[in-house]
DNA sequence: CCGGCCGGTAACTAAACGGTTACTTGATGA
DNA sequence: TCATCAAGTAACCGTTTAGTTACCGGCCGG
């Protein structure tokens, strides 16, 4: 064997860079880069590569903590659902007049929305493939009943008290405000474009917030 | 020169399927074939030679009658902007009742939304780019207007037969029938996933096409 | 006080990618 | 009838990509 029993050897310097040695923080620094990556790339278009440098790290880490592209790219997803389900909890719907639940629900969901557009361009990217990866979750079964079942409550309360119509339905009403909220601010890019206005104006966000309550009571008062 | 003044030589055998020749054809397969690996895969997960395979055809050709990947993209989407406002003007939602009109509208944005997902896809694309090509177009800023002015007499005839409430504005209008077609079809893997309902059931689907009339017309009745 | 383990780095690889080159074939009009 | 050119094919190329391997070093339990 010509004159080496060695494998390839790669020349290596001391590391010049300041060490972390913290298993936390590199995990969460990848997970927050992969959001960002996935969200403004989608997945196709998302790169190992530049999410192991957008978390200040390498490759190596990445495939260590996460297995590979894909199960990180659930992870993402499932932590942006927690954390919207998570805040939404927090509300409490049923406190005031039912009236009041609904609009504090449809105030919450756009400024969830506006403040969290990185959480839309997942939902865009997941649905472009036919909920792929979403399905393939464990932990999200559960996740989503708590909101159903506060809203129906909320509803039943309001058609019970006279102010809401007998046909109000809590997932209707649900898609109804997280419609109105999506679409504005996940395709505010083309609308304006071809319409010639700025959407993101902050005079527009405001009129279309107040939008967004008038459509969403004035479907189901009696 | 070694013995050879010939450039790299490849071997050739003679053609066994049938040639079309047929540049129309082929312009037109290449495109049909670009919408949908585009609607499919978004704009980073497309496949240059997909799309030629699917086509039918390679991507010598591809790249002789489009450019190169981009412009090929940007072909796609104003070719199906087009297609959404070509259909919308033989609809003249002004010629009935104000309030057929927008029940017209609504119904014909719905059912288009829902016969065409791939426009959605590439909406959602172009979206998660900012726009970036859209923006770049020439042949597209003419092509909304007429639906704005169509919109905006409707209303203005509704409201000065007092059936429709004075705050009722065109672009809101449009962008709340738009709102609840798109995020209801776009969005559908990931609200089945999680809702455990098939939103793409039949009789899920007319119900929502009957909640948007009646949330479009709602919100603006006087 | 030291050996192994875990957190970490960077160079490497095979395959896939967008785009090009070299060449062939059929139609057409002078 | 043949020169010319557009239509078409497939091999090729340089780069990028997801994923791997080889190696380093601080730290903690025995």
């Amino acid at each position: 064997m010509d004159g080496s029993g060695e494998k390839k050897t790669i020349k290596r310097r001391p590391a010049e860079r300041v060490l972390q040695r913290d298993p936390e923080r590199t995990r969460a620094a990848i997970l927050e880069a992969a959001t960002k990556e996935f969200a403004e790339n989608g997945m196709g278009g998302a790169r190992v590569d530049a999410i192991a440098e957008r978390a200040g790290t390498n490759k190596r880490m990445l495939y260590h903590y996460f297995g590979d592209k894909e199960q990180l790219y659930l992870h993402v997803l499932e932590e942006a659902y927690v954390g919207i389900r998570t805040a939404e909890r927090e509300l409490h719907i049923g406190d005031r007049s039912p009236e009041e639940g609904i609009a504090e629900l449809a105030l919450f969901t756009w400024r969830y929305f506006l403040k969290h557009p990185e959480f839309l361009s997942l939902l865009g990217t997941e649905n472009l493939h036919r909920a792929r990866w979403l399905r393939q979750s464990v932990r999200l079964k559960e996740l989503h009943s708590h909101l159903i079942i506060e809203l129906t409550q909320v509803l039943d309360r309001g058609r019970a008290s006279g102010v809401f119509i007998e046909t109000a339905d809590p997932l209707n009403v649900y898609l109804t405000i997280a419609s109105l909220g999506y679409f504005y601010i996940s395709n505010q890019y083309t609308l304006s474009t071809i319409f010639g206005r700025d959407l993101a104006d902050t005079a527009n966000l405001d009129a279309w917030e107040r939008h967004i309550v008038h459509v969403t009571l004035s479907s189901i008062k009696a």
